[in-house]
DNA sequence: GCTGTCATCGGCCGAACGGATGATTCGGCC
DNA sequence: GGCCGAATCATCCGTTCGGCCGATGACAGC
């Protein structure tokens, strides 16, 4: 190893920014070349201190969500760092979104240390670095892909998780209620439910709705 | 400060224990005498370190809610040490449930450094402390407290948010439909809301009922 | 013994829902 | 030009839901 892997930390977690801050630096081969607590600047620090890798929390702060995510990491020049996602989270959409948008792995927050360090020196060489239960469940994904819902139906779900009824649905988006039905038709059908309290449960488990109204 | 405050570490994620040793090991009149990833051994590892204070989180594992860590707060001794409970999620009822179960304080994961560090020194000294967001939501909770739902109630919640109707839970629970729509109509009102998508859609952000069927 | 809460059940009715079926328009794709 | 998915709308029909009324029994607390 002649070069140590310029590692940069971003979470708005201080413990967690200290606590990988300790493991890293206790790591033979890896240096810690900064830390922040959340995007903001994120293209500037990457400049300043020019990172093979860059370690960050899918969910930062509590509004903010793997859009976030996705908005710092293709914020990120092409031949720049490679990022690897930290999360608690694995069961959120925005995973895949993160991966699509060119994260170069994902791991869960309760990934032992040798794991870690193991998965920064990978994903440092472009390496691809999956957590075990993300990388399975991407296959099932494969195997048996789960339909995507389009534009309009995730908004109608929107409406539907929060409680409100075809028609005041109707009136929202200004269409009509036999449209909503036939939306709500293809939702049930996508996400294998046939009623609007298990299309709730679901589209709420699955992070395909916003958790707060 | 003649003798340091001796804090006992409980989390299941290796990168937060590092973080709180780190930060707590560095602050000064603190010293940490141990670390779990979990509170299988709690009792015992207490009576080997006897520590003033435990610091754990509220969320260990993933199917583990805060049942469990109501569990350790109870099989902890009364004379024993005081408990803080640490976590990402400042919407659950769990939190409710572990003050209510002894907790001597509770904090959000993003708690800045200098601030964990002081409520360590006084939750250590049996003073509660209570992160701001949820101090607040818990005096808004004396001024209008929110109904409490019922053994039964809850039960059919869970019924409901897993997408059943009114007759498959009747079936389930061997009561007529009547009681059924008889105890929804109950939940809604205590949940202020009119129908079984906004019920299941409060309930799930609530925590009321298992996030995973 | 009175009061309150909880759980149980019944009937009635209008509103809402879900399923089935078919149709139109529009845009992208080969 | 033909094909397809998406979004839009419509009609029909049986089922389910939610609101409203009232009622009973059990049990705890005062």
């Amino acid at each position: 190893m002649a070069e140590p892997v310029r590692v940069l930390i971003v979470d708005d977690h201080p413990v967690v920014r200290a606590g990988l801050r300790a493991m890293l630096d206790a790591a033979a081969g890896i240096t810690v070349v900064g830390d922040a607590p959340n995007g903001d600047a994120i293209a500037d620090l990457v400049a300043r201190t020019s990172p093979d890798l860059v370690l960050m929390d899918l969910r930062m702060g509590d509004g903010v969500d793997g859009v976030e995510a996705t908005r710092i990491v293709t914020a990120l020049p092409g031949g720049g760092p490679a990022v690897l996602v930290l999360t608690v989270y694995d069961t959120d959409q925005d995973i895949l979104r993160a991966i699509e948008a060119g994260a170069t792995g994902y791991l869960l927050k309760d990934t032992p240390t040798d794991v870690l360090i193991d998965a920064v020196h990978r994903a440092a060489q472009g390496e691809t670095v999956l957590a075990g239960p993300v990388a399975s469940r991407l296959t099932l994904r494969v195997r048996s892909p789960e339909p995507t819902l389009t534009g309009r139906e995730l908004e109608i779900l929107g409406h539907l998780t929060a409680g409100r009824t075809n028609r005041d649905i109707a009136r929202h988006l200004h269409i009509s209620e036999a449209t909503v039905k036939s939306h709500l038709a293809h939702i049930y059908t996508k996400l294998g439910v046939d009623n609007r309290a298990a299309a709730t449960s679901t589209a709420l488990r699955r992070g395909l709705v916003a958790d707060h109204p």
